[in-house]
DNA sequence: GTATTATGAATGAACG
DNA sequence: CGTTCATTCATAATAC
């Protein structure tokens, strides 16, 4: 094995057979194959839960069933504790990233109140609950701008050849590891292809199956 | 989901600097790029579609004066098969062990960068698996250290209103449930990702966001 | 295969 | 505000 540096971030592009190609790695491949499915297989669950939102919203109601859905119960035993950390529902959640987005870093008191009265509206909330959530975030979205760069060490050709532990057992694939670190808007796709949001239901179906079309050509 | 070469007919391989790589033509990176922002669109639309839905039914839910309960929280679905998790390599972990038993319970920032570039010597690693990981050993020390006489099983109250078969005494009572169908899918997408079909409304957004961040690489 | 455990990661809340 | 703690979740490892 030569000491060939292996940049597994750039596509590079050559000359093979007269035909300028852009070339990949089997990493990249393999990336690119579980992203696909990723995004294949989502779909699919969205739409499954779309279907059965739809079909049954109002089972819904009926079949709840949580263990801890009532944190006000004042249920006689202290034994099942309900959660006692709030978690921000999905819509208070999307509510609180976009207010966040906006970059107006300053909740003031008087904003917090507005921002818990209209979350309120989707679940159970407290002040403090905006307020730690603003205070988080902020604190934490900092954090990651600190440890941008993670500098990519370059693992020399694990020569390790210590034998010490008992337990070796790893065959590790060694190697790229994609962490989901949220730098900026995760949620943010550029080059859309489909850009109206009212888009119906039966249109997205059928874009699935012409995704799916061309995915078959590369899974 | 190894490798499997499987060609079709005009992805042909072969070395370059002594890597063996696939090779593209510029309209397969397009047809594919295309392909991946279609999927990350339909999954935005279908997630705003289900916001939509989950609106209205929270409306109704409150209308109806229940408790809140989201239904689509505290689902537990896993079993996403791909390499995403941080694993210690023994040497590392030996490290770490070590420098944790020197008893410096606050392993400050720098710390953390030193013991970061000191175990990349060793394996991908990132300051934030450092710092994950004193923060989960100090915790967990803690904890049993708090915890030695407790029994092993918290005495279940009988409010548990559900009776469960042995079999699925995995999967928590969740509100919201899709019914299992058969793995028949609208394209033949194999190897599947997102096995259960239980998955929550947040973890289905959790892998938007990596499947983003994977398409980061090619989009 | 399925169920259980161990543990990396995420995050609400609290501390100073 | 930055840092730390406590709890929970998801998953790799493992036991069954």
């Amino acid at each position: 094995m030569e000491a060939e540096h292996h940049h597994q971030t750039s596509n590079a592009g050559g000359i093979i057979g007269g035909l300028y190609v852009k070339v990949m790695t089997d990493d990249q491949m393999e990336l690119l194959r579980q992203q696909i499915s990723v995004y294949a297989t989502i779909c699919q669950q969205l739409v499954e839960m779309h279907k059965a939102v739809t079909t049954q919203q109002d089972l819904a109601g009926l079949r709840l069933g949580n263990l801890y859905c009532d944190p006000l119960m004042a249920c006689s035993g202290h034994k099942i504790t309900a959660r006692q950390r709030w978690t921000p529902t999905p819509l208070q959640l999307q509510v609180l990233e976009r207010i966040f987005d906006e970059g107006n870093g300053t909740p003031s008191k008087q904003k917090i109140k507005d921002i818990t009265i209209e979350l309120g509206q989707h679940g159970q909330i407290s002040e403090t609950n905006v307020y730690n959530w603003f205070q988080n975030r902020r604190a934490r979205s900092k954090r990651k701008q600190l440890t941008p760069a993670l500098n990519v060490v370059e693992p020399e050709v694990e020569t390790e050849v210590e034998v010490e532990s008992p337990k070796e057992k790893k065959t590790r694939a060694e190697g790229f590891q994609v962490q989901p670190y949220e730098n900026s808007s995760p949620h943010r796709i550029k080059d859309m292809y489909i850009q109206s949001p009212d888009i119906g239901f039966d249109q997205l179906m059928s874009k699935i199956e012409v995704a799916g079309c061309y995915s078959s050509y590369f899974l």
